[in-house]
Parts: C-alpha cells; sequence; structure tokens
DNA sequence: TTAGGTACTTATGTACTACATTATAGTATA
DNA sequence: TATACTATAATGTAGTACATAAGTACCTAA
C-alpha cells in the first residue's frame, strides 16, 4: 500500500528551464529554421547561469529540436522522432511488462499490415519475398531461423513503403530476439513464409490478413488475458 | 545533386561523453537500481570538465535512464520509453512525410486490433462503448464528432489492456487533429461507431476485422501508392 | 573592379572555482 | 534505545575566463 506513493518530483532548474523554452517555442508558433536568441540572452530572460541553460539546451540538441552552429547561434529543426526512442530502448533496462506491451504492438502492426500490403506491393518485391523464403527449407540452425525471420517479416515493413514504420520494426528487433528467446516460439505455425507469398502473389487482401493470424497464431495464443 | 551532401558532423565533447557512458553501461551490464560513479569521478576518468559531463548526463537523466539524489549519488533506472517519444512530437516542427507515416500507422493498429480486443473485451468494455456511441446520434458539431471520435477509438485501445499501446495513442492524437483537419473526412464511413459495437459484442473476430476495415475506408483510400 | 587575404567581432564550446543545498551516516545526549 | 545534532559527501547553481570557429568588414594587389 506504501508502494504506491512514489516521491515528490522535485525539478531542478534545467528540467523548468527546458520546460519553458519549450513553452516559448510553441507560444511562439516557431518552426524549422528560425532562430533562437543567444544563449546569453536567454540565460538572462531566464535569470539562470548558462550552466543551467546550456544542460537544458543540450537536451533539446541531443533530441534533434534545435542546432546549433559557432557564431550563427540556433536554429530549430524538426526532430528526428525515432531518433529519441533509440536511445531508450534498452532490453537491458526495460520492464517485463513493458516488453510484452511491445511485443503485442508488433503482432498489431502486422496484423494489421495487408491493406498497405496489397496497396503498395510490386513484381519486384514479390521476386525478393520469393527469394527469402527459398532459403527457408534449410532452416535448421536456431540462429539461422531467427535471420530468416528478420529478413522476411523486415521485408515486409519494407513493402509498406513507410519509412518510419520500416525504421520503428528495426530498432524494435532486438527486443523480440529478447521475448522469443524466453518461450513459445518452439510451436510450428500452420502457415509458413512461403505460403504468405504465395498468398501475396495470387490471392486477395482477405486471405493474406487470415493467413497472416494463423501464421502469427503460437504468438497470439501466448498472449493470455491480463 | 549538391543536395544530397550534408554537413559533417562535429561532435561536441558532450556528445561523445554521453555515449561513451552508454558504452560503459551495457558493457558493464548495469542494470536497473545499480549505482554510477560521482560526477567528479566520471568527469576525471573521462578527462572532461564536470560541465561537460553534466550535459552528458542532463540528457540521460531527461531520457530517464539515470536519476540522482543529492548525496545518493547516480542510480540507473529503467526509462520511461514513451516519455521521450513525447517531447519530439509536435506536429508544429514535424514534416508532412512523417506525420502521414505515423497517420498510416495508427490505421494499422487499429486494423489489426481485432485479436487483442476478442482475447481482453469484457462486459463492462461493452457497456462503456455503448455508452459513448449513444451520443454520436447529435454529432452534428465538427468539435463534437472529433471527441467523439476520440472517446470511441480511445476506448478501444484501452480495451486491448496495453498500456504502452494506449498511452501511445493518446499522445498520436494531436497529429490526427492536424491531418484530418486537412482533407478526406468529409467522406462518411459505411460502418458506423455503433455498427461496429454491435459486432463486438455479438459477432466474432474475422467480422470485426472487416467492419473496422470498412469503417477506416475513407482513410485508407486516401493513402494512395506513394 | 574584383579576387583574395587580414583583422575584427561574436556566439558557442570548454574549463575551473566557489559556494549552496541536502541526504546520509555518524555521534552525542537524554 | 530513541532522538537530536553534526559532519560529510554528493549534486545543484553561479560566475569567470578563455578557446574556437564562423561570419563581417575592410584592405590590398592583380
Amino acid at each position: 500500500m506504501i508502494n504506491d506513493l512514489t516521491p515528490i518530483a522535485t525539478s531542478t532548474r534545467a528540467d523548468i528551464v527546458e520546460i519553458r523554452i519549450r513553452e516559448y517555442l510553441s507560444s511562439k508558433k516557431l518552426k524549422a529554421g528560425d532562430t533562437l536568441p543567444t544563449e546569453l540572452e536567454l540565460a538572462e530572460a531566464l535569470d539562470v547561469s548558462r550552466n543551467v541553460l546550456r544542460e537544458a539546451l543540450s537536451r533539446l540538441r541531443m533530441l534533434g529540436l534545435i542546432e546549433t552552429k559557432k557564431k550563427r547561434g540556433m536554429v530549430l529543426s524538426a526532430p528526428d522522432i525515432l531518433g529519441s526512442f533509440e536511445r531508450v530502448l534498452n532490453p537491458q533496462l526495460m520492464d517485463e511488462n513493458t516488453m510484452k506491451d511491445i511485443f503485442e504492438l508488433r503482432l498489431l502492426l502486422e496484423l494489421g499490415m495487408a491493406d498497405l500490403l496489397y496497396l503498395r506491393k510490386t513484381d519486384k518485391d514479390i521476386a525478393e519475398l520469393e527469394r527469402i523464403v527459398k532459403k527457408d527449407k534449410n532452416a535448421d540452425a536456431e540462429e539461422f531461423r531467427i535471420s530468416q525471420e528478420i529478413a522476411f517479416h523486415g521485408k515486409l515493413y519494407e513493402i509498406t513503403g513507410n519509412t518510419t514504420l520500416k525504421r520503428f520494426q528495426t530498432m524494435l528487433m532486438p527486443i523480440f530476439g529478447f521475448v522469443l528467446n524466453k518461450s513459445h516460439h518452439s510451436i510450428k505455425s500452420e502457415v509458413s513464409h512461403s505460403d504468405l507469398v504465395q498468398i501475396l502473389k495470387t490471392g486477395d487482401r482477405d486471405a493474406f490478413s487470415k493467413a497472416m493470424q494463423e501464421h502469427l497464431r503460437p504468438h497470439l495464443e501466448f498472449l493470455g488475458e491480463r
């Protein structure tokens, strides 16, 4: 019961300055390319030492929100939204529940992928998939099987033409390696990669959607109620 | 052609220190709860001023990777993976392609949601959904319609029981507001929220999956080839 | 006139020192 | 034994100084 009480958040000046600057950016409706005041001006306006200010700026710089050039000052820039994500995606540190959440998220993405695939697939993509699954037959070694998984599913993400999605999947892979190692992957699926390619090639969207669900069933059954 | 050449990345000491500390953490296989050396020790070991070191630490602290208490020093902690994401999710700054990518990502999630919903839905959830859609009838004002969208789809995410997913959706909402305002939302869907609830209540997983696809068709058709 | 160099200016990057703050541990006291 | 006080050791903040690099303006020579 007492565990529910988390320590009160004592924020440092850098924390506050970070927030204040964010507010400043959005209230002034600044957009990428606009320049910011100099460090000295900001520090004076916020009434903090340049030290503190720079700690806050350092954070924004890391996120890609601002870029600074010697003399020219600081300019706002469009951040790479996945860049910051990548920085905290450390399976070593992640708690198990979050890992499960992310695992489910991946399943959702693949289960919902059919429409995008049928919208954007090309003959070249199919050929590439066929090339990949051809190697599946001699998939005996554990390590090789995993690399096949990555190659096949990775290619599916690629076909969606959604680069953010593809990058997302790429950086999530270490997590799956972590989860998969634990269990529930010895169960063989009824629908193979090869089957999926065949359907993608000649079948329709609904057939593929069902096939994908079947392909992922071993994982789905593992999920449970919560 | 010349535009492809981006300026060479000149990294500051803080950038390098940040990387070095990350390497240190993973090479030592430190996990949440472990303590780090003091600032002075780190600064000396890395041969940088405490200033630079603190800029790097400030970043890690922002990401939730480390927590620092006065005297006790710094301890590693499990970062909130979405916290950093939230920080860069500014529609004001985001470029249009990324926004489209994220919009598609949301569609994928909802299209793939059927299994999770049928796995975890309760009678209470259904009742709640019915309560929400009851208000749909008098959905005349634009603003009200949007709040209905949010309430309904938000509840679906909630039913999945996946808190990471739910938070993800919540923080993505401003983006959708941005995209939706632009166009393609005047087209009325063939399948209403009310229909979806009915199917979720009495129908099976496949029926719901198809219905959801139908419900989202106006958006899907807007996507295009790429 | 113009290309190219030189000195100047200015904003960021880094280092160092000093002190405030506060959680912890250790000590003294009732 | 429990409480209060004290010392100490770490982070938090401020300020100064100088290095570095990138513009700017001026100036010189072909």
